[in-house]
DNA sequence: GATTCGTGTGACAAACCTGTGACAATTTCC
DNA sequence: GGAAATTGTCACAGGTTTGTCACACGAATC
């Protein structure tokens, strides 16, 4: 893992620095903007340490420029470092797209755990359990892509129909109009009513018990379809 | 080692001293801020597990002022458990002065990780080494990288294999998201499905009985892999 | 009654995904 | 420095999923 440290103070990017390669990190430093740019544009960083006081140059002058160049360009998770008593840079700071903040003074170790955390975030390590969606006794999980229903054995889902089953499902009860849903399926170009015919199709075959006279997805003619209407 | 685990629900504080047990440390349980603080003075405890979550009391009211009372005199790691969706909680957490933080749910085995390596970072003390992972009579043990099957001799596998395998596992029975299990094995630049097909297949092939039709490792088409599901 | 429209349905081809073996590049270990 | 192990890349087979076409059927309309 590659960290970039941008500060001016050396001592404090060194310390910084020996910090950062005894938790098991690649520490780079820069002192400056251009110094900051040079690295970035070099390496692919894994995360950046950013000053906010550093002294300027011409065209970008301080960690908050810096951070706006490297958010034009790149989604590099970028902790900020600033003095106390300055509610003002944190709130610039997150609004301009840093990740998370710390107040000077800090441990090492604090700073440590901090970017471990911004890390995580990321990387989305915690996996979210989307919680089934549920009619009567009829399951849907869409982690797994699988429905099933009572204690029958689980039948698996393509992608294209997991998603629109997500759709209907969440918006059970409700006629949903064939447009929206090929939007929230396809994307916003890719529509073609010919596809939602046949993925309904598809659905219907795997979900209802019997096909020719769907109950859980029900038609409704030149509208759309709806979920347990 | 002792753990102070705060929180009100007992159910929960219940279940986590027994993973906590279970992993060779020595949990010591308190349901609101005043037998936290209890706790606290009156045992060295070596961390913290503290539910940010806690009904108020006359002047600690919740997790975070339990975590600011015991910075003031003490650096104990701290992990705070949160619910999901309070991104800000998590940021005012770390900034108050916790080590690390944990998304409910979450299972017992990722609390026990997320402690030893809070441990690991701060203190040079011994920490209880990582118990193997098991999953019926297959056993992985991470620290030595090793995979073996009831009495059978022990397989050895590469770092790749094992940093895989230790993130399938500590999710076992969830649906990994193939984009979640590159950055956590590889980090968040290198991302390629490609590597991760063949790391899946060169893993298969070590631990799997009948490697075509794998048991532990499934596959979750388009989506990504699975232990134990 | 014929026509038109919207829908359901089967068949087929294109696109995509996964598993797999072979081999090259890199790292590790002696 | 060189051998062995590990990791990254390429190419391809086989299966699945998705897009497309063709057509049947019923309801509404003329």
């Amino acid at each position: 893992m590659k960290v970039l440290i941008v500060d001016d103070d050396r001592t404090l990017a060194d310390l910084l620095a020996f910090a950062m390669r005894r938790a098991g990190f690649e520490p780079h430093l820069a002192f400056d903007a251009q110094g900051a740019m040079q690295v970035f544009n070099d390496l692919p960083v894994d995360i950046i340490i950013l000053d906010v006081n550093l002294p300027g140059s011409r065209e970008i002058n301080n960690g908050f420029d810096i951070c706006r160049e490297i958010r034009k360009v790149s989604d590099v998770p970028i902790i900020l470092l600033t003095v106390r008593d300055d509610e003002e840079d944190i709130v610039k700071g997150l609004n301009i797209g840093a990740d998370d903040y710390i107040l000077k003074p800090f441990s090492p170790r604090q700073l440590v755990a901090r970017i471990q955390a911004v890390l995580r975030r990321a990387s989305s390590e915690a996996v979210p359990e989307a919680a089934p969606y549920r009619f009567q006794d009829f399951q849907f999980d869409p982690a797994r892509r699988e429905v099933n229903r009572g204690d029958e054995a689980p039948q698996s889902l393509t992608r294209l129909e997991s998603r629109l089953l997500s759709y209907l499902m969440l918006n059970q009860g409700q006629v949903l109009p064939a447009d929206n849903i090929i939007t929230e399926v396809w994307g916003l170009d890719a529509a073609n009513t010919e596809m939602l015919r046949q993925l309904v199709h598809r659905l219907r075959i795997k979900i209802e018990q019997d096909p020719e006279n769907p109950i859980l997805i029900k038609t409704l003619p030149s509208i759309g379809y709806g979920f347990g209407i």
